[in-house]
DNA sequence: GCTGTACAGTAACGATGTTCTATTACAGTA
DNA sequence: TACTGTAATAGAACATCGTTACTGTACAGC
């Protein structure tokens, strides 16, 4: 889409020049976008290269396989999530947090393929790296701020952040995960959704979150 | 399920409908093994036969395709948990809510590939039939019967037992799926369950299912 | 015993991820 | 300018997958 070689070059003098960055980036924007249009089924080597008007060689250079992509792929998608996360601006902290529940779902719904990616193994042999994992943590440490500030604020009583932003993170990824998954029918969901938001919070909030 | 050629019941037809369905069950026997034994990604129709000491066009006969056998499992895998959630037999309701709970959790921890499954995706082409999606439902319905013995008892507020159960059934599903993948540790994954289904069993009985 | 039909085994087809091989395009030198 | 070396690429090949066409075979009914 960018990054139209000089006139006369050669792809090979357009990657020199460049770098492998605008070509990695290329391929990247290829791969995001066949996932996104027709689903993680759809992301094969082939496809990609041929979307990209290039051999497959080209990909495991960049990428290493399949699974170098499929990380890129992971790895964005967490970033999108935590870009969902933390542009919650909410001034009260309940509210924030509220907020971002809601920005959990929203962001999971309108990114199912990547929902898929990072949640459902949605690409066979794919494990993440366990830099990789680290980095997906930051949506919940964001998440862990808020609740700390709730606790500072007096709206939840004293326990351990983490611990807190983990149950309500488990409990956002549960509801959500079985909306995506098309079960128990999507009628009700949002309404299942914040009901159980509304528990897990009324419950720190009672100060349940020592025991 | 039914694939009875049933018309004329002759001696014949009824004994290979017998050799048909021992046949049947010997295949999701193995088909189950390599399942626990080797993952998913091990759950190959040339294995499945080769393991059976027979073609692959046998499997085609029996479940016409790698779907029929990947619902068959689907099914065994929600008839565990079924069994598991039903086995539970505390006879103070409250009690038996919170044991179909840790029931859920020890059910997926000893049936990991099943688990997969079922909620993960993890048979690539597989979508299961609306008939075996509303099989599936069963552990959900024992789990609203507990619910609305709970509502009957006065330990839960009156509200829908179904809307109950769901949501109960999504936080579960939230911890123990995060658990599955590894995701943020599994040290604390036993607390960090109970807590969530202490908060959303406080949240009910305080009448938080009606808001 | 013969015929027809339904099933099983073999081999093939298309597609996948991955790798091997040969070619090409460029940079640096004499 | 001509040569050499290196890096990247394309294309075909390999192993595997789900699936299916073809072929033989074994059994029920006459």
């Amino acid at each position: 889409m960018d990054s139209e070689p000089a006139p006369g070059s050669t792809p090979y003098a357009t990657a020199r020049a460049h770098g492998h960055a605008a070509r990695r980036t290329a391929a990247l924007d290829t791969a995001s976008e066949l996932l996104e249009r027709d689903g993680p089924g759809a992301l094969t080597m082939r496809r990609i290269a041929a979307e990209l008007g290039c051999s497959t060689t080209v990909l495991y250079t960049i990428f290493g396989g399949k699974s170098g992509i499929a990380e890129q792929l992971w790895l964005e998608g967490f970033d999108r999530l935590d870009r969902a996360v933390r542009g919650v601006r909410e001034p009260d902290p309940l509210a924030r947090l509220t907020g971002m529940g809601q920005a959990y779902r929203a962001n999971a719904l309108s990114n199912r393929a990547y929902y898929a990616v990072m949640f459902q193994r949605a690409i066979p042999g794919f494990e993440p790296s366990a830099q990789a994992y680290a980095a997906s943590l930051r949506p919940l440490h964001a998440l862990a701020d808020a609740v700390e500030e709730c606790i500072r604020a007096g709206v939840f009583a004293p326990a351990d952040p983490m611990h807190i932003a983990r149950v309500l993170w488990a409990a956002s990824h549960g509801a959500v995960s079985l909306e995506l998954v098309g079960y128990e029918g999507a009628i009700d969901a949002e309404e299942r959704y914040e009901c159980l938001m509304r528990a897990a919070a009324a419950w720190f909030m009672t100060g349940g979150g020592e025991g």
